[in-house]
DNA sequence: CTGGGGACGGGGCCC
DNA sequence: CGGGCCCCGTCCCCA
């Protein structure tokens, strides 16, 4: 119970977020699901497996180098490397093996440097003693660690190309068919100055604590060295009986991008990409050079066209597809690791992580409330000091925010721009106008349009009183009585496909009253809007077959604006062929 | 149910 | 490229 009531707050603000997206909204099959986000799940996931390799506990893995001991957790080494992961036999869709190696030698890789990769694996932090960061690189390059290995890098200011021929082909060999959620690479400040200390790649400071971890525990065992980590299977066979903690299933394929639904495992898609800002990982298939990171870039256009965030996998596609060469623009959209969405802005996607994280860094030095942001604390802080900036220049109201004043001028100017389409009452928000509408059950007609203010609200006024045949009051009853017993079916085919009003008295007028409704609400929004809503747009071409079929034109009155009219008139058309069609 | 204020998150622009 | 600033849309809360 405490859990929960701790993590309502965050849900009230976290969980309509996907409705904005129109993921939700539109989908009326998915209604009845909830995305409950727990965003410090991962972080704690994460402390607990750091915990538990500590003390040893459930280590099913003990990783050795040079002598060194380091007991691990096979589920946390394949979701991190893809060396690992391909021991196990977790990639490929092969992914029934798991093996059971319970000790792998690892002296090519420097023991420091897999303290340190280890450490990365269960904090997603990187700390590098700048002595070291060469053989952090070579270990995370062997290991299949491409997001250290960028990183390392980075740092060092080079290129793959840089590397050796041997630590190339070792590196191709473990990413060539990367799949995966550790692709991310970190950017942001990875060129600070002071490279004599520690560095610390990650934001995970939630969880400083385990910024430090004791010493691997190493216990000296020296062993016969495999210089090439090919052998390593062939030394340590596999045994069934470590698949239940291996656990291939979990690890399975983690790199192929989640659907929208698909279920990403929640460790993979936080950790790696937690620490970082930039170019979020396309997370495609083949992404192994920093060409492809690069080539990631815009493809943010594919939002454009639609408010439902691309997945991963079909960016990741959309990439691959694109070809190479690309260049990445510099407000390149990135994509959210836990939410899957894409954020816009250069520098935006910390900003919009904190939504996640719960961070909030800014703290109001009067009230000690936080904020996830600097800029709204500094609105906060009018409160404080009584700052209003925004005067309204007809009355003594002042208001801290822009469009507070602006939504106040509208109570002046009379300016009532949002009208329901169905009872035709005006609003002077938006937002109260979809509050309207959700409360009355409206068609689910988009209604936003162009803020031409108050030529929309006159036009709407006069052009209501103009073509009702009924007094709003009864209008509005029409409405709502129409409404509270909405159910709807099939207005014309009776197909099931789509709803249709039921009304039990004076069938006939109600349904020719909501047909007219709304078609003028649909010649206002414009079918193109619907065509992204094929039912909406199917239900649209049925209330007004309906309705020309008794040969009554409710919104024949002349449009206000030539637009409307032109909507209207590509309607009718379209309505025209089909009834034609349907005659004979 | 509506009007109004405020909070919050995203995007654009600019430095 | 990151961050500040501003505007916008949406939601929540209260009267």
């Amino acid at each position: 119970m405490d859990a929960m009531r701790h993590t309502l707050p965050r849900l009230q603000l976290t969980v309509p977020m996907p409705m904005r997206t129109g993921k939700v909204a539109m989908s009326p099959g998915e209604d009845g699901l909830i995305g409950i986000p727990f965003p410090e799940h991962s972080n704690e996931l994460l402390s607990h497996l750091n915990d538990q390799r500590r003390t040893g506990l459930l280590c099913d893995l003990t990783l050795m180098s040079r002598g060194a001991r380091y007991p691990t957790h096979r589920s946390v080494m394949a979701a991190v490397s893809l060396y690992f992961r391909r021991l196990f036999g977790g990639e490929e869709g092969g992914g029934e093996g798991g093996g059971g190696f319970s000790v792998c030698q690892l002296d090519f890789v420097a023991p420091d440097a897999l303290d340190a990769l280890l450490e990365f694996a269960y904090t997603a932090t990187l700390t590098i003693p700048s002595s070291g960061m060469r053989d952090v690189l070579r270990g995370a390059q062997f290991l299949g660690i491409q997001c250290v290995a960028d990183a390392c890098r980075d740092i060092l200011g080079e290129k793959a190309e840089g590397e050796t021929a041997e630590e190339q082909r070792a590196q191709r060999t473990a990413t060539e068919r990367m799949a995966v959620g550790d692709t991310v690479v970190e950017r942001g400040s990875r060129r600070k100055t002071d490279r004599k200390k520690m560095k610390k790649v990650g934001l995970n400071h939630i969880n400083s604590s385990f910024f430090n971890p004791p010493p691997a525990s190493p216990v000296s065992h020296p062993s016969p060295a495999s210089d090439s980590f090919r052998s390593l299977p062939s030394t340590q066979p596999p045994s069934p009986e470590h698949r239940q903690n291996g656990d291939p299933r979990a690890i399975k394929r983690p790199g192929r991008g989640p659907t929208i639904n698909g279920g990403p495992h929640p460790w993979l898609q936080e950790h790696p990409h937690i620490a970082n800002q930039p170019p979020v990982p396309p997370l495609n298939d083949k992404l192994s050079e920093e060409e492809d990171l690069e080539s990631f870039g815009d493809d943010g256009k594919l939002m454009e066209s639609t408010s439902i965030p691309t997945s991963i996998a079909d960016r990741g596609a959309a990439a691959t597809a694109a070809g190479a060469g690309r260049k990445r623009k510099s407000q390149t959209p990135q994509q959210c690791p836990v939410c899957q969405k894409i954020i816009h802005g250069a520098g935006k996607l910390p900003r919009h992580m904190r939504t996640h994280t719960g961070e909030k860094p800014f703290q109001c030095s009067a009230c000690g409330v936080r904020f996830t942001r600097n800029d709204k604390l500094k609105i906060h802080m009018r409160k404080h000091t009584g700052e209003r900036p925004y005067p309204c220049p007809h009355c003594p109201a002042r208001f801290l925010h822009s469009y507070d004043l602006k939504n106040h001028l509208s109570l002046h100017s009379g300016a009532r721009p949002f009208e329901c389409p169905l009872c035709h009452k005006a609003f002077a928000r938006e937002d109260h106008l979809q509050r309207h509408r959700k409360g009355h059950s409206c068609l689910e007609l988009r209604t936003r349009r162009p803020r031409h203010g108050a030529e929309l609200g006159e036009d709407d006024g006069g052009e209501a009183s103009g073509r009702e045949q009924v007094n709003p009051l009864e209008a509005l009853q029409a409405h709502s009585s129409a409404f509270s017993h909405r159910s709807l079916l099939e207005a014309g085919s009776g197909s099931g496909a789509s709803p249709q009003l039921i009304f039990e008295g004076d069938v006939e007028r109600e349904v020719e009253r909501e047909r007219s409704l709304a078609l003028q609400a649909l010649a206002h929004i414009g079918h193109h809007r619907l065509a992204g809503f094929p039912e909406l747009f199917l239900r649209s071409l049925e209330l007004r077959t309906g309705r020309d079929a008794e040969g009554e034109d409710p919104g024949g009155t002349p449009s206000p604006t030539a637009q409307r009219d032109q909507w209207a008139d590509e309607i009718e058309e379209e309505i025209g062929e089909e009834e034609a069609e349907e005659e004979e």
